[in-house]
DNA sequence: TTGTATGCGTTATCAG
DNA sequence: CTGATAACGCATACAA
């Protein structure tokens, strides 16, 4: 059977101290090169690999990343924009040697604070792939003195990487003026708990204004983040017949399908009779029929520039001024609009 | 600041015995009830969490399971059929006070296999979501002694819950036969790569001989897993047009939305001319148009019977007779059948 | 350059 | 019932 193997008894059988094991294995102190090979060498022989828990209750860095990953109502790991975001910044933590850990709020029978958690784990750091600015809990985290950074929440203190919402309205702005070349519009954006969502809502205003469009009716809120929600809000918009737009805006594409299908159920053609645009170009926008024009979101950019943010953190943490990095966006144009 | 809280220095400031706050925490050995209630008070009082680098230093149990999750390009937990049965999983054992850590091959500049990983994490156990057949590394987990589950693979020596392929396809064919009263039928699988299709191709081949009915071609097989290859693969279907059948039974979701856009573009008419079933119950199959007729697989039942199974074994590591759990199918009845 | 000793925060085994 | 004390496996300052 395999033997429990520790730098104590592989010195005994190099005939060395286990001090020197250490060294060798962490790349520190003085050790002559010629015992430095030896060492590698039956190591990798006999499939040694340092215990992680002695290693960290040694050290202060455990090269673990705490995940705050808000879910509703069992969807979580299912969200596909969120999960897509984390998948890219875990395979880059990863390549630099620190693995992930959800924090969770009850540990068992204690019921932890995020920030008791953090402590008791001794993670390095924190990722809030999603958060939840009810949640009393991330301020004390993020107040702390853990290296935080976000996809999702505006925090002081907090460290955010977010797609610029204001240029991507205005690449819809931009589209609608110069190729589209239409003049009524509207907007149904989704629930007003969600930052990104009300950045652009601030930002349609701004640029209807700006472009001197026409809203045809104020801004109809889904009251849910999915599918359904958008079909409910879309029959809720065109409500009264003498205001229909000649395009409408959507918050996020998951909420734009829902109108896609909505307007599909009333007979009403796309792009012929209304026009659609989104926002996040998840995987089934291109898919959908009519596929749908929106604004892409770059995830792979968003969680590898979290990842960098945070490990860059973590190696210095005197470092604590917030900082907020917006992404560029871009204009994908699909089926769902189309010059006249 | 928070100093830094022990149960050393928490026995000093209650005038006891680091032990006897150690009994406490853990509910062992014998401590009157008066301090235990003192002790208890006080803890929760100054926030003190203990450490989990110590505790799993010195006990053998970590209380982490750690996650196999094989990626293909990127994708990984973008993928919401796996990313859902996890979601629920983790939830399930969380609660019991399990946490989750990806098994990842590489610790740094360390290449580890996953036995390897696990060993140096001291997991207490492993859960493969999604593996692959090819992966050596595999076989020499699941052949340890460590406590292991899958949702995906099928190994000896291996616990594994799964859905009922073979009754799912029944489903479809008493449908077919008593329902819809069809004759004419073709096949789409998705790579022989995984289990979970095989089985369903050898079902089909049964239950057409069974059923008496006409496979109109031999059984297309798709080459990935995604909306892409369904609409090739129905193109390839249909080439010869003499062969069209009234039925095409595709074997994943994912793989069948491709092949109903693949229709609609070649105007092709869902269900008139031709009518579709797929198999998973994704998110968006009901939302597609048109909505797809299915086999649906209960997520969540598939996580939690997984987690209670590995904590099960997690709990009496003496029981090594693998298992395999079968559950059930529903068929999900929407518009891309109809009966003429 | 190499070996030794101590501590990290717990748990567990003994005595008292 | 409670208090010392020895591991657990590693890192590190210090001595050799």
């Amino acid at each position: 059977m395999n033997k429990k193997r520790t730098i104590y008894n592989i010195a005994k059988e190099l005939d060395l101290a286990p001090g020197t094991i250490s060294k060798v294995i962490n790349n520190t102190g003085n050790v002559s090169d010629s015992t430095r090979k030896r060492v590698l060498a039956y190591i990798k022989k006999v499939g040694y690999v340092p215990n992680n828990s002695a290693r960290m209750l040694k050290s202060k860095r455990t090269y673990t990343v705490g995940i705050v990953f808000t879910e509703e109502s069992d969807v979580g790991l299912e969200h596909s924009f969120f999960s897509s975001i984390l998948q890219h910044f875990k395979t880059f933590v990863e390549v630099q040697g620190y693995e992930l850990s959800f924090i969770v709020k009850k540990l068992g029978q204690h019921e932890l604070s995020y920030y008791e958690w953090c402590m008791n784990k001794r993670v390095d750091g924190v990722y809030i792939v999603v958060g939840n600015y009810d949640d009393k809990g991330l301020y004390e985290l993020v107040e702390s003195s853990i290296p935080a950074v976000s996809t999702d929440m505006l925090l002081p203190k907090l460290h955010t990487v977010i797609s610029d919402n204001d240029q991507g309205v205005k690449l819809i702005f931009d589209y609608i003026k110069e190729e589209l070349k239409l003049k009524n519009i509207a907007y149904i954006s989704g629930p007003k708990s969600s930052k990104a969502f009300n950045e652009r809502v601030d930002a349609y205003h701004k640029y209807t204004q700006e472009y001197q469009l026409n809203q045809t009716s104020e801004v109809i809120y889904a009251d849910s983040f999915g599918f359904t929600s958008g079909y409910n809000a879309v029959y809720k918009l065109l409500k009264k017949p003498e205001q229909k737009p000649e395009l409408i805006m959507v918050a996020s594409d998951d909420i734009a399908l829902g109108v896609l299908k909505g307007l599909s159920d009333m007979h009403i053609k796309v792009p012929e009779d209304i026009q659609v645009v989104g926002f996040d170009d998840i995987a089934f926008s291109k898919h959908f029929t009519p596929s749908l024009t929106t604004i892409r979101q770059d995830r792979k950019l968003l969680g590898q520039t979290a990842a960098r943010l945070l490990i860059e953190l973590m190696d210095n943490p005197n470092k604590d001024v917030s900082e907020i990095v917006k992404l560029p966006v871009e204009l994908v144009i699909r089926e769902s609009t189309r010059k006249k």
